[in-house]
RNA sequence: GGUCUCGUGGCCGAGUGGCUAGGCAGAGGUCUGCAAAACCUCCUACAGCGGUUCGAAUCCGCUCGAGACCUCCA
C-alpha cells in the first residue's frame, strides 16, 4: 500500500518513500508548557498520533520525536520580550522548572486519556542548550548570524541572496521587508524581519544558561533544529505541527538548517488545520479556548454536558486534518452517538454465529479504509468505511447476512486494529478499571434473570429490572436470542 | 494593506468534471409482551452571477461572505 502526504513545501499530496526504509523519522512541534493543554493541542497531538499508528502498521519503524518547549518561547522578539515560561513563574511565584514540571505532567495526563501513544523521545529545549549554542556557532561562521549587544540574530536579508527565505509559507521578502510592522525595541537588529538566536537576558531574566556572547537564553526556533536533527539525523523525514506554526517558527527552521549545514533537514511538512469556535481559531491569545479537563468535566459555561476523552478523539478523527473543525455542543453529541454505536458494533462481533457460508465480503473494510487512511490520512473516509459495517456486523447478528468462521474471525480482527490500533480509539463501556469490570458483571447478571423473568412471562419483574435500570443510567438492548446494554 | 484558504442538505463533515460519502437529527415502516436497540425506506445539498464543456458542486472569471498568517499561539 502506498502512502501519499501533502506536503506544505511543494503544496501537492507527494508518494511517502522514507531515507532509510523501514525507518521513518518524525518530528512533531509539541506544547509550550505554560498552561493547560486545551481543545487546539488534541488536534497535532491525534493527528500525528494517528500518522504514528498508521506508519507502525505499514511496518515502518517509526522514531517519533515530539519536544517540550520549557524556555526561549518569547512575548515577542523585542528586547522587553519576557519568556512565557519566566513570566508565569513570576506570576505564579514559583520556580520556572515547577511551571514547566507541572504543566507537562498535565499535558501528558490529557494525552493518556485521549489514548495519545507516548512520543519515542519528548526532549525538552532546557535540555538541549549546548546543542543549540553549537548551532548559532555554525550559523555565525557561515555568516549568516551577528552579534548584537550580546545577543545573536538570523541575517535574513543575506540569507535569502543565497537562499530561499520564504519557500515554506509563500512569503515574499520584499514585501516583508517594507511592510512589517514596527515593534518596540528592534534597534539591535539590522532588520526588523530578522529573528533572535540567542538573547542576553536582562538582570531580572530568571532562565539563563552562560554562552561564548552573554548570559542568556535561546531564541525559540532554535530548539525543534536543534533537537529534531540530534536525535533523527540530517536530513528526517517528516517535520509536523499546527498551521499556525508555518511561519515564522518553520520557516525560520528551514533557514537555520539551510544556514548551518547548507542543506535542508526535512523532506516532508506536514501541518494540521486549526479548531475554530464560532469560526474563529481557538486560540491562548484569543482567550477562546476550552482546556480538556474542561471538556471531560463538562465545566465550562460553553458546554451542554461532560464529553469522554474518546469523543473527542473520535470528534477530530471525523473531519480530515487540514480542514478547519468547528466545535459545537451540537457536534460533539453526534460524535459520541456515533462512536456508541461504532464501539457496540465491536461488541456485537463477539455474538455472531458463524455459518458455513458468507454472503458479505470481508476484505472489503479492510481495502477501504487503508485506502483512504494511505491517502493523505483520510479518516473520515476510513471511519464511513466502518460505519458501512456497523450494518452489516448488526445484519449478521441478526442473522439476515451469514458469514463463515474464517472470516469472521478475519472481520474482527480487521475491525479492531483500524478502530483501537490504528484510529486509536478504546471501548471507554469495557476497559478501564476492575470497579467497571465488576459493574459490568453484575448488570449481566441482573439482565439474566430478567431474562429468565421474561420467559415466565412475568413482565412485572422484567420491567421492574430494566426500570431500576434505566434510572441508574444503564440501557437495555433485548435482542432475538439475548441481551445488549449500554452506560448512557 | 500583503499572502493564502474556505463557503456542501436542519447540524457536523468527506469528495472534487458524469457513478449523486458517512455521522447526528427528523419522517414512515419491520421486529418486539411493551420499551429501547437494530434493520429497511424517505429527506438528493454543494454562497450568488456569468463562462468553458455533450455534461460542473468539482475548471475559469467576477461578486458577496467567513477565516488563517503577516506578533505569541497547536
Amino acid at each position: 500500500m502506498v502512502l501519499s502526504i501533502y506536503n506544505t513545501l511543494s503544496r501537492k499530496k507527494e508518494k511517502f518513500t522514507p531515507i532509510n526504509p523501514p525507518h521513518v523519522g518524525l518530528y512533531v512541534c509539541g506544547p509550550t508548557v505554560y498552561g493547560d493543554p486545551h481543545l487546539g493541542h488534541a488536534r497535532p497531538a491525534i493527528t500525528f498520533d494517528l500518522l504514528f499508528r498508521l506508519l507502525s502498521s505499514l511496518e515502518y519503524k517509526v522514531r517519533y520525536v515530539r519536544n517540550i518547549t520549557d524556555v526561549g518561547h518569547l512575548e515577542n522578539d523585542a528586547d522587553e520580550g519576557e519568556d512565557k515560561i519566566a513570566k508565569k513563574a513570576r506570576l505564579e511565584e514559583l520556580e520556572p522548572m515547577e511551571i514547566v514540571q507541572h504543566y507537562t505532567s498535565r499535558y501528558h495526563d490529557a494525552m493518556k486519556m485521549l489514548n495519545v501513544m507516548p512520543p519515542s523521545i519528548e526532549p525538552r529545549a532546557s535540555g538541549h542548550i549546548i546543542e543549540q549554542i553549537e548551532l548559532v556557532k555554525k550559523i555565525i561562521d557561515n555568516g549568516y548570524g551577528y552579534e548584537s549587544n550580546g545577543s545573536i540574530y538570523f541575517d535574513v536579508e543575506k540569507y535569502h541572496a543565497d537562499h530561499n527565505y520564504g519557500k515554506l509559507s509563500g512569503r515574499v521578502i520584499d514585501d516583508m521587508l517594507s511592510g512589517n510592522r514596527e515593534l518596540e525595541g528592534q534597534e539591535e537588529k539590522r532588520n526588523n524581519i530578522d529573528f533572535a538566536l540567542w538573547k542576553k537576558a536582562a538582570p531580572e531574566h530568571i532562565m539563563r544558561w552562560p554562552s561564548p556572547w552573554s548570559t542568556g537564553f535561546p531564541g525559540w526556533h532554535l530548539e525543534c533544529s536543534a533537537m529534531s536533527t540530534k536525535y533523527l539525523g540530517e536530513p528526517f523525514d517528516i517535520h509536523g505541527g499546527g498551521m499556525d506554526l508555518l511561519f515564522p517558527h518553520h520557516e525560520c527552521e528551514i533557514a537555520q538548517s539551510v544556514a548551518a549545514s547548507g542543506k535542508d533537514a526535512v523532506r516532508y511538512w506536514m501541518h494540521n488545520n486549526m479548531i475554530t469556535i464560532n469560526g474563529q481559531k481557538m486560540g491562548k491569545s484569543l482567550g477562546n479556548f476550552i482546556t480538556l479537563e474542561e471538556l471531560f468535566t463538562g465545566k465550562h459555561k460553553l458546554l451542554e454536558q461532560t464529553y469522554s476523552p474518546m469523543t473527542i478523539r473520535f470528534f477530530i478523527l471525523q473531519a480530515h486534518y487540514r480542514s478547519t473543525l468547528d466545535f459545537s455542543n451540537e457536534a460533539l453529541q453526534a460524535a459520541e452517538k456515533g462512536l456508541n454505536r461504532l464501539m457496540a458494533a465491536g461488541r456485537m462481533l463477539e455474538k455472531i454465529k458463524p455459518a458455513s457460508k458468507s454472503t458479505v465480503n470481508v476484505n472489503d473494510l479492510h481495502t477501504k479504509a487503508y485506502e483512504a487512511l494511505c491517502d493523505d490520512l483520510n479518516s473520515p473516509i476510513a471511519i464511513a468505511a466502518l460505519f458501512d459495517w456497523v450494518r452489516n456486523i448488526n445484519s449478521l447478528a441478526e442473522g439476515r447476512e451469514q458469514i463463515t468462521k474464517e472470516d469472521l474471525e478475519k472481520l474482527t480482527s480487521t475491525y479492531k486494529m483500524l478502530v483501537f490500533d490504528v484510529l486509536g480509539l478504546a471501548d471507554e463501556q469495557t476497559e478501564g478499571s476492575k470497579h467497571a469490570e465488576l459493574t459490568g458483571k453484575l448488570i449481566e447478571m441482573l439482565l439474566n434473570m430478567r431474562l429468565q423473568a421474561k420467559s415466565n412471562k412475568d413482565f412485572e419483574t422484567s420491567d421492574r429490572i430494566r426500570d431500576e435500570l434505566n434510572k441508574l443510567g444503564v440501557t437495555v438492548k433485548d435482542r432475538k436470542d439475548g441481551f445488549d446494554w449500554e452506560l448512557s
